[in-house]
DNA sequence: CGAAACTCCTGAGCGC
DNA sequence: TGCGCTCAGGAGTTTC
């Protein structure tokens, strides 16, 4: 499940090897991912070199002369780069042959996406995304506006993408465990103290994921198909019943919009402790 | 506008 | 060994 770590994992893996680098050929072999692409809108990137690879949330954005092409790994999806040509895998939609290597797109689930774009700027996908939470854009006065008048839980929120980018289901539980609130906190009733720890533990989860190469859960791999490390860091998320590494208590799972989430039930409460100053 | 439901999809895991 | 069921979930789209 590619989050913000393991899409900045993945991109550092794929930059030194395609940038300066033209695509020889194309192999398209499924188009119907999560917006269908054909074989015409990528043929004229054939010839032309990538510029730069960056990343923007969870999408890759492969930069050409002219315009680019926009990645998106939805859950299952991996790009993989191989020495050598070898025979397609089950679920390989997309080949991409440099001089010197070759470019796979594998995703089971096709929720990922490939789309050739003019450009980036104004385009639609990206355009309303809020601020990458490794930026001092993404700060204490920002989250407490952005979230003003939002009354779903605070999980909830800082998953939106219009909010905050990259934070995904499992850096979401982590974060509000390093921060000690509880998940179904209203969004817009936090402190002005607590929207400051929880922008803070969001950098902190973050940053220390992508230090460790990301999260293996299953098979994430990174461009070269090494696994990160940052599984064995985790406090709450996958530890239903496991005592709580910070007080012994054992971890609850909740479901919230549909989605496992972990928590500490002591180490965050639902109603904010009153503290004597 | 916000919020929630709905949707896409395959593989893993489980009970029988 | 196989069948059918549930679950996993990013995020765009639809509905209210």
């Amino acid at each position: 499940m590619p989050e913000l770590p393991e899409v900045e994992t993945v991109c550092a893996g794929l930059k030194p090897h395609l940038v300066n680098n033209a695509i020889t050929s194309i192999t398209l072999r499924r188009g119907d991912l999560r917006f269908p692409v054909n074989r015409k809108a990528l043929a004229p990137f054939r010839g032309r070199s990538i510029l730069d690879i960056t990343r923007r949330g969870k999408y890759i954005l492969m930069h050409f002369g002219e315009g680019g092409l926009l990645w998106h790994l939805g859950m299952s999806g991996s790009l993989r780069l191989e020495a050598r040509r070898r025979p397609p895998r089950k679920h390989d939609h997309l080949t991409l042959r440099f001089p010197d290597t070759y470019l796979h797109f594998n995703d089971p689930r096709r929720f990922g996406l490939v789309l050739p774009v003019a450009g980036f700027a104004d385009h639609p996908l990206l355009a309303k995304l809020g601020p990458e939470p490794l930026t001092r854009a993404f700060s204490k006065p920002y989250l407490e506006r952005a979230l003003a008048g939002r009354r779903i839980g605070i999980k909830q929120a800082i998953m939106d993408n219009k909010v905050v980018v990259g934070v995904g289901n499992i850096y979401a539980s982590e974060a509000l465990f390093a921060a000690g609130l509880h998940p179904l906190i209203p969004a817009n009733a936090l402190s002005r103290d607590q929207y400051g720890k929880l922008s803070k533990s969001i950098k902190k989860i973050l940053g220390a994921a992508i230090r460790a190469g990301g999260t293996t859960l299953r098979d994430f791999t990174d461009a070269n198909g090494n696994p990160g490390y940052f599984k064995q860091q985790l406090l709450v998320y996958g530890r239903v019943h496991a005592p709580c590494l910070r007080c012994g208590e054992p971890i609850t799972k909740l479901t919230v919009a549909g989605r496992s989430t972990f928590l500490c039930r002591v180490c965050q409460p639902r109603v904010p402790r009153l503290r004597v100053s």
